[in-house]
DNA sequence: TGCACTATTTCAGTGAGTGCAGTTTCTGTG
DNA sequence: CACAGAAACTGCACTCACTGAAATAGTGCA
């Protein structure tokens, strides 16, 4: 909710990015990056918010203003990013089957997720370093998950449909969590990491 | 690690349960009980591990000596409860194949966790107030997961065995997960209510 | 230059979860 | 019944994630 997109007057193309739309990039990835490599150094569980804010030189209410958790804070997942998913999804599921349209709005999302290449080597590191780290707990996605659960039911018919909707989530989610690991301990892209997981599952080769 | 299951001196039948034993139980049930009742009156949020350790008659330290979290008390789920699930992978995965052997841990898992009947109303009462506790967090499950994904790896063939395994972990959990939301809210067992998602999951009614 | 807007900061606070040291409560044994 | 050893329970002090409110600084625009 904190940070929605802005408009900047005009909707699409935002052509002036503006000096404090570059601050502010500059200082998450700032945050970003000393988070990586704290956990580098020291270890998730050694790395306080406020280690990360001092090194990327903001205060600790700073740090939590643009992350919703230390974590998040590690994989670069930003605040409110997560409003889209749901935005997306009606318009997706009026024009697709619902496995596509899901698929779509995961993918899209994920690649909304900014990553520099620059940090790949260092995600490899806390990858290789923090085991915990890959699975990444629901945490604040609790929301967006409830919300997405309610809209797709409403798209599908039956007794059950709250309970098919909720299922189809949870593997929705799984598949992106999946994907997040990957691409961190790969060093590739998220949406390729995406790509990647859906085809083992669609070939069966990682089936439950 | 807590609490692993006592032997009581003898492998199967445990006879006799013990004064100990009893009250052990007593407590854990009063703490649950005691949260689920707290979360009805005030919501999840308003609920602190104190109130529900004073309410049921213990220290804070002592509930959470029992419950890794003041959620996993919420929903029952005891600590190193789940140190079963990796002992039990093994044999199972060498008998069966995996499709068959994680379902079955899975399943057998929670079987193990005690569900009172008494309980049930107050359970639906809970799911229907808090759609924040419908998706269960990843929290201390962390360990779990990496450790099955380690097992499953072993078993698995080919270059991509590890990813392959992260893939099925999660979906495994994914399924585990939502017969916890399903069981509590419809007041069923968790065992049916986890066929109920597997067979949900198999007859492609809850695809992605 | 001055005004509106927003990011940042400071501050004070809540509450989850942990380690430790000491005490109580049970259980098996002589 | 007494007693030693093991569990379980407790109190305490502490760390740290995260939040709300109010003050402040920085930008963009007229």
């Amino acid at each position: 909710m904190i940070d929605a997109e802005e408009t900047t007057t005009a909707r699409a193309a935002p052509a002036a990015p503006g000096l404090r739309e570059l601050k502010k990039k500059q200082t998450r990835e700032a945050m970003h990056r000393a988070a990586l490599e704290l956990v580098v150094e020291h270890g998730y569980a050694n790395v306080t918010a406020e280690m990360i804010a001092r090194r990327a030189g903001v205060s600790t209410r700073t740090f939590f203003n643009h992350w919703s958790t230390k974590e998040s804070a590690i994989l670069g997942i930003l605040t409110g990013q997560s409003d889209s998913v749901v935005t997306r999804l009606v318009p997706a599921l009026e024009e697709l089957p619902h496995r596509e349209a899901l698929r779509q709005v995961m993918r899209d999302t994920l690649a909304a997720v900014p990553s520099d290449p620059e940090l790949r080597d260092l995600k490899k590191e806390v990858m290789a370093r923090e085991p915990k780290l890959h699975s990444i707990s629901t945490g604040n996605l609790h929301t967006i998950q409830n919300e997405m659960v309610d809209i797709l039911t409403g798209f599908l018919e039956g007794e059950d449909a709250r309970e098919r909707a909720f299922v189809i989530v949870q593997l929705a989610f799984a598949l992106t969590r999946s994907a997040f690991a990957v691409a961190m301990a790969r060093g590739i892209e998220l949406t390729a990491a995406f790509d990647e997981v859906v085809e083992l599952y669609d070939s069966g080769r990682a089936d439950i």
